[in-house]
DNA sequence: TGGAAGAACTTACCCGCAGTAAGTTACTCG
DNA sequence: CGAGTAACTTACTGCGGGTAAGTTCTTCCA
């Protein structure tokens, strides 16, 4: 007989448990069942911890999401200058999600959460890795222009955007091209344009 | 009493429907009932020429994109130039998406189709951009220079996940900025990039 | 050391909804 | 008219998210 756990272990236990059984099956084919029945629980404790399943999946996203913008910020505050910082970003963004497969799958499936108050959260939790670019951007502004913030969240949104669709097409072409080719690719494709928007 | 209607009548009714339905309330919210109920039919026969939920989801899908491809073809293949070409092509599909606000949200759904076999088929929807994008690209190199293939799929997907993001960023900033100012954004940010590519 | 208080946990259910088996009704053409 | 078939329905199953109402374990003070 398993002994019961304060709260808090039981938590993580399960929080554990719903990031492997999601990234194995994804959220559709994940019943709450499964979960319980994987650490061994009923199903009541997790609705008590986490509400729903939307709550739980949620629980998880925001748990690797936090992780992979830790990695992506590390990269580009190590950087010695603006250009490399961007190259380096890139470059952690598709090794991360290299070396955690499965996390990936899990925010892969975050478009299930396309309705209901889940969806909010969600998108604030890629409204972080938005803000992160945008600041880099307006960092590399010259001071004395004035700032078009409207334009920085349309290039913000347009690189976080294709940074995602790119870790998409990725997976599904077996890990090629590898995370060097695409930063810098990315690396080509932008800078210049970053530039002119500068002028 | 409703009058019979020959097969092809009747998909067409219940793909307007659905169309309408998964459109106001999203793919989640939306039962087969609900849609069996709007047409006034019974739900086994949406089953017999449907197949599945999923099926009849993945049908309003195929037949939005289609038409949103075809507008930003259209649009492309009418500008005098390359540039002018690129210009017009993000102008269109913002344009589109403004004016079939619920041809949009069914489009933004398909994250909803992540596990499943209908997966692979609004994967293929998908590539009809990427691959429209990556002829564009295509079609701007200079004759003599060996193309990097791999290099365009990573631009074109760039381009369409980059545009797909702005778009549903926009629907949820009450549709600001306008189609232009997001079209010259980001011909800005990306044509002197592609020229970089060229080289 | 007993026993109240509360936290951790379960049993046993409900119900909405995708999907289906088996039949019924209306149209069509010989 | 009647046989054949296409269009359609009634009436169900089962899965899975979610919950009401308890039951056991543990702590901690008298």
């Amino acid at each position: 007989m398993k002994r019961r756990r304060d709260r808090a272990a039981r938590e993580r236990e399960i929080l554990d448990a719903a990031e492997r059984i999601f990234g194995d099956r994804g959220y559709q084919r994940t019943s709450m069942d499964d979960i319980a029945a994987e650490v061994g629980v009923s199903k009541p404790l997790i609705y008590q911890y986490y509400g729903s399943k939307d709550g739980l999946f949620l629980a998880c996203l925001s748990r690797l999401r936090a992780q992979l913008l830790d990695a992506v910020s590390e990269a580009v505050l190590a950087a010695p200058d603006a250009e490399q910082a961007m190259y380096a970003g890139f470059v952690s963004w598709f090794t991360f999600l290299d070396e955690h497969p499965r996390a990936w799958s899990v925010m892969v499936d975050e478009g299930m959460l396309a309705a209901g108050p889940a969806a909010q959260a969600a998108d604030e939790v890629r409204g972080d890795f938005v803000e992160l670019i945008a600041t880099m951007v307006r960092l590399n502004l010259p001071p004395d222009r004035p700032t078009d913030e409207e334009e920085i969240q349309i290039v913000a949104q347009s690189i976080s955007g294709a940074t995602e669709r790119l870790a998409i097409w990725r997976t599904k072409n077996n890990g090629s091209p590898t995370p060097e080719k695409l930063a810098s690719t990315l690396q080509t494709l932008l800078w210049q344009g970053l530039d002119a928007l500068r002028a």
